[in-house]
DNA sequence: TTGAAAGCGCTAACAG
DNA sequence: CTGTTAGCGCTTTCAA
């Protein structure tokens, strides 16, 4: 590739004159300036952004670590990113650590040999103790969707535990008393945080959970209809399902309604997210609401201020789920 | 950072001899890359890739360019690409330029900079002249979701309008003989290629397809239900409608629905892509599969390919659409 | 087996 | 306004 030192031999000038009418930086002839950009166009050149990287120590890089690109939730989460990335001119290198601790680890080391201005991580597998040492040693990474109190000012999260709480009012202002749960066998903590908050809230309302009507699985549609079938063999009874996402609240609602139970007539769904596909099922899911791409803008702008000197965060770093009411839940009355 | 002199200072030897035990070079004595291999973990070193790059002239970086990251079919391209590159310890550097000629040339510059080892892309707005030159000019580069002859052997593309054809036959094997189409507005080939394969197949099978029958929206859920508005409106008679995309086929069948008709009982609807909605909408969507995860690893290999003399181009460059017969097509009988 | 030295392409003083 | 120079962190000969 063309160099800078290619324009200046063919200009017959220093290879600073040139850098600097790339940078359009301080007063170059205006005869010079327009015979260096000629040639620049004409040759093709493109400065290295390596090379630049190493001598200024900045890369115009913002780098995600995610588990998955192709997933939709990650997808958006990246978008978020990329959206306020672009607004810097800045751009996106991927890292996908999928979730072990190990992967996770190895992505962020290789976007930390990349010398990032900054990175928005995205980790459900390594330990607090550890990411807290990381994150002192680095002072421009951001964490998001985990909270973690010794670096709570680093955090961009979602209150999945207020969440379970809003499920819960929103089911017992519907007048139902008798709950079914559907949550993820992923050993993560939002399952907990939000089966905890939904739980919580009952008691509040002096009804204890029957943990009989707690049914785990994995957290995709297919694991919804599983939950759904043993919730239905099990005999118990229930009007009302708090489901831990999405995709399981649409396969449980494909199997209560295969098994003659209408939604929300019979029994009502809550899910939780508010996926894309939340508001094209039938019927429409109610829904909590997860703002990841919206978290993903703040996570980026976070990080950026982050990556530079003097560090101020006036960031909103938590987030709620808001509720979102659709076809799913109705109010009990028998 | 820790850098490769700070450790060869601490252990009191040449910043070569730590290149050498970073990079598993030729025999250091063992004492020695012991003692450095501590140091190295104990000072937290993490090479500088930029450095490396500059000096090696390669990257470890696969440039993307997609006009954006959540669209669940560009997420799912990037997606392929992740899968290859991390096979090849590469990561994924992506550059969304949107939909018009000048972004998307600004994407490849930006990817050109940073002198990826190889650059897939999707370009739907830069003119074939352009892309020719550029692609002569890039070696490595190659060309994903579109065809131009001259650079044919570096285009991983799909025949959308064989996609038509098998469309138009699966509706006519179904004794379809009166057939609408929603169509995308945006200017690019795809809508049209699809189209012209449809009617080419009907016009086999001695049917004109009646272009009042054709109505154009954009290629979105939305899109999709303003579209069939129109066609209800127009008073129009058709069993089946050919859509352009999924979105759209979904929007569509909403608004039949709310409007009395039925599907597939009423109109069958077959759509394009199999995006994941497709299997979970109600009914199921008979659709046209878009191999796209698979074409972007096919992409991805021979773009590593590429970059690497000497070339050659075995790869699987042609992918044909695939029918996915699911609900909402069904026997036409009246 | 190890070190010295050159240089990748660029920016940023510092001179002139 | 322009050139000279040093050096970013690293790999890679070439010597020792």
């Amino acid at each position: 590739m063309t160099t800078l030192k290619d324009i200046a031999k063919a200009a017959g000038v220093s290879h600073a004159t040139v850098s600097r009418v790339v940078n359009n930086g301080p007063k170059v002839g205006p005869v010079l300036r327009d015979k260096i950009h000629k040639l620049i166009i004409e040759m093709g050149y493109r400065p290295n952004a390596n090379a630049r990287a190493l001598v200024t120590n900045k890369s115009t890089t913002i780098g995600v670590v995610i588990p998955d690109v192709s997933d939709p939730f990650f997808a958006t989460l990246a978008n978020g990113i990329d959206k306020v990335s672009r607004q810097q001119n800045m751009q996106l290198l991927i890292s996908t650590g999928s979730l072990s601790a190990e992967s996770e680890r190895e992505a962020i080391n290789l976007l930390l040999e990349r010398r990032c201005e900054t990175i928005v991580i995205h980790s459900k597998k390594i330990a607090d103790d550890e990411l807290i040492t990381l994150f002192k040693a680095h002072p421009h990474f951001v964490l998001i969707d985990r909270y973690i109190a010794d670096i709570k000012d680093r955090c961009v999260w979602l209150d999945n535990n207020e969440g379970g709480k809003i499920a819960a009012r929103h089911l017992l202002a519907l007048k139902h008393r008798q709950f079914a749960c559907i949550t993820s066998t992923f050993d993560i903590d939002d399952p907990k945080l939000r089966l905890a908050g939904f739980v919580d809230e009952l008691a509040k309302a002096n009804i204890t959970f029957d943990s009989k009507n707690l049914v785990s699985a994995e957290p995709t549609l297919q694991g919804g209809e599983i939950a759904a079938q043993t919730l239905l063999a099990s005999g118990q009874d229930f009007s009302a399902i708090f489901v831990y996402n999405d995709a399981m609240a649409i396969g449980a609602i494909s199997t209560l309604e295969d098994n003659g139970y209408s939604v929300p007539k019979d029994v009502s769904i809550i899910g939780f997210d508010d996926v894309l596909l939340a508001r094209y099922s039938r019927p429409k899911l109610t829904t909590l609401q997860y703002p990841i791409d919206l978290m993903a803008q703040h996570a980026a702008q976070l990080a950026l201020r982050n990556s530079q000197e003097p560090r101020i965060a006036t960031n909103k770093l938590k987030f709620i789920p808001q509720l979102i009411k659709r076809e799913s839940t109705s109010t009990y009355f028998k």
